[in-house]
DNA sequence: AGGTTGCATCAACGAACGTCAATACAAGCC
DNA sequence: GGCTTGTATTGACGTTCGTTGATGCAACCT
């Protein structure tokens, strides 16, 4: 179950650590950041990654996060999945739960690709 | 027409840089970042803004965007609109032209609530 | 004034998204 | 085995989103 996300940032492949303003960004990569912040964009599925992050253990189990939302529960599995496919968070099952913990190298890896390069206009 | 930006940053309140993990995040500041994660889950949008964001002077002309993409100019106009009311981008009326340019400020906020306070676990 | 260019807004369309009830699957318990 | 609980998947629905042609507005130029 846990071979599922699709590793959409990349870090394996040649542009690491571009960032916004060092270039004009080529198409492959902009479908990849564009794929992850979408999964960012949504209030349930950004609280949701917050219920994770900011659990001392780094891992919730769904039986916890799911009666915190006024949702049905698939639509809870549902954003589970977005996130996962995302490459933001990852799970395994144990015993009769699923447990959820965050990826923290996507998050950093966005945290930096935000961040400019100092002042633009600065280097001109 | 450079007043319509929505301030979507919490940057005047109270929660200023609150970051991912700290807490499970209240609910107004949740829809305001969704807004903007959401106004970054678009591969035009990425690029527009990597398009402003990459330039020496800070600023693009309009007339500039339009042609590098495949779409019609309201298509362009209607993402532009999008990345300003998100607090992303401003833009001024320059006698014909429009020049667009980033607000470093909304992207630098977003960074910062990404990154991770280090290991999580390490504060139990 | 009239004409032209640059950009925004409007109205409408198909596609994608968020949600749910129903169902299926997995694991424990009797 | 059958029953119960936890989670994922399916199929369907209404809503939102991305895109477009048509139109409107602003600024320049004769």
């Amino acid at each position: 179950m846990s071979k599922q996300e699709l590793e959409v940032i990349g870090q394996g492949a040649d542009g690491c650590c571009d960032g916004l303003a060092s270039a004009p960004l080529d198409d492959e990569r902009v479908a990849q950041l564009a794929k992850v912040f979408k999964a960012l964009g949504d209030p349930v599925r950004l609280r949701l990654l917050s219920m994770i992050a900011s659990r001392e253990g780094g891992e919730v189990c769904v039986c916890e996060m799911t009666p915190a939302f006024d949702l049905s529960q698939p639509t809870i599995s549902h954003h589970l999945k977005l996130l996962r496919q995302a490459g933001l968070i990852d799970c395994e099952r144990r015993g009769t739960w699923v447990y959820y913990w965050v990826l923290p190298g996507a998050l950093d890896q966005l945290a930096a690709f935000l961040t400019m390069p100092q002042t633009a206009g600065a280097t001109a």
